[in-house]
DNA sequence: GTGTAAATGCAATAGGTATGCAATAGAGGC
DNA sequence: GCCTCTATTGCATACCTATTGCATTTACAC
C-alpha cells in the first residue's frame, strides 16, 4: 500500500520538523492513531502496539512530546483518561478556534464560527487572557 | 455570625431531605464548599477540613453522596482532578455555569455572565447538546 | 434512652500517570 | 558504511487520586 508509506514519510517529516527523534516508537505511535476514528486512550495506543514490542512508559512519554509539539491533541472527556487524537493536516496552524468535545464517543469537532457576546469577552478579560475555548457535551450521533 | 448558622440549617434540611443523615462531616464539608468562591479539588476540601479531623475517604464518599443527591456538582476542567463545587439555590435544575481555567496556576474561576452570541449558539446546537462551557488561558495574576 | 441502619475511620488497594537510570538506537559527520 | 554523541527506550519503581472492606461509631426514629 502505498499510502502508508507515504503516511509514514509525512509523519517523520512532521516529527524531525519539530524537533524530535523519528524514532520506530513514534512512528508507529502516529500510525496507529491515524488509523484510528476516533481519540485512542494510552492504553488503546499502548495495546495496539503491543506488536511492536513498545513498553508503556515509552508509549506515554511519546504521546506526551507529540502532544508538547502541537502533533497530537490530548482530551479529556470527564472519565479521568486522557485520550490522544492526531491533528489533521488541515487543523494544523489554526490551533486556536473552540473545539467541542463528545463526553460519550470523544469525537472532536472544531467550531470556526463560535464566538462569545461581546459583554462575555468583557467579563473573561477581568478574569484573565482566554486562550482556548472549550465546549462539552453530547454530540448528535450520540445524543 | 447568625448567617453561618442559617446556612448549616439549610446544608441540614437538604441533606436530609435528600434522605442522607446531617453528619457532621457532611455539614462541615457543605460549609467549607459554600465557602469557597471557587470549585474545590477533593485535596483542598480535604485540607480545608483538616481541623474538623476528617478522613480523606469520608471527605470523598461524602463529597460523592453530595453528587449523586444532586447538591454538589463534580466537574472536571482539564487536568484529571476532581473538582467540586456546590450547586447553588439559583442555579439548582440549571446545567453548570462556565469555568475558566487558568493552564498555569491552575485556578479556577466560575464566570456565570459569560454566554456565546446567538449565532455560535445555533452553530454548536447543530454539532450536538453543549452542556459544559470551559475557557482556558492565563489569568491576571499569571500573565 | 434505645435500637438499627447509615456513616465513619483506618488500612489497604487499584489504576492511571510519571520519573531515574543504565542501555540502546537515531542523525549527522567522516 | 562507520563512529560519535545525545535523544530515546526499557525496566523498575514511585506517585497520587480515587476506591473499597470491615469493625466501630453516630444520627435518627421510636
Amino acid at each position: 500500500m502505498r499510502k502508508r508509506e507515504k503516511e509514514r514519510d509525512w509523519a517523520r517529516a512532521k516529527i524531525q520538523a519539530a524537533g524530535l527523534r523519528a524514532t520506530s516508537a513514534r512512528l508507529a505511535t502516529m500510525a496507529v492513531l491515524r488509523d484510528a476514528h476516533s481519540p485512542l486512550t494510552h492504553a488503546e495506543v499502548s495495546a495496539l502496539l503491543d506488536g511492536h514490542e513498545c513498553d508503556k512508559a515509552t508509549v506515554f512519554r511519546n504521546l506526551n512530546d507529540l502532544v508538547s509539539v502541537g502533533l497530537v491533541r490530548r482530551s479529556e472527556l470527564g472519565d479521568h483518561v486522557w485520550r490522544f487524537e492526531i491533528i489533521a493536516e488541515s487543523e494544523q496552524g489554526h490551533g486556536s478556534h473552540p473545539h467541542f468535545v463528545c463526553v460519550e464517543c470523544g469525537v472532536v469537532s472544531c467550531l470556526q464560527e463560535i464566538e462569545l457576546t461581546k459583554k462575555s469577552k468583557v467579563v473573561s478579560q477581568q478574569i484573565g487572557q482566554v486562550t482556548e475555548i472549550l465546549l462539552r457535551g453530547h454530540c448528535n450521533a450520540c445524543a
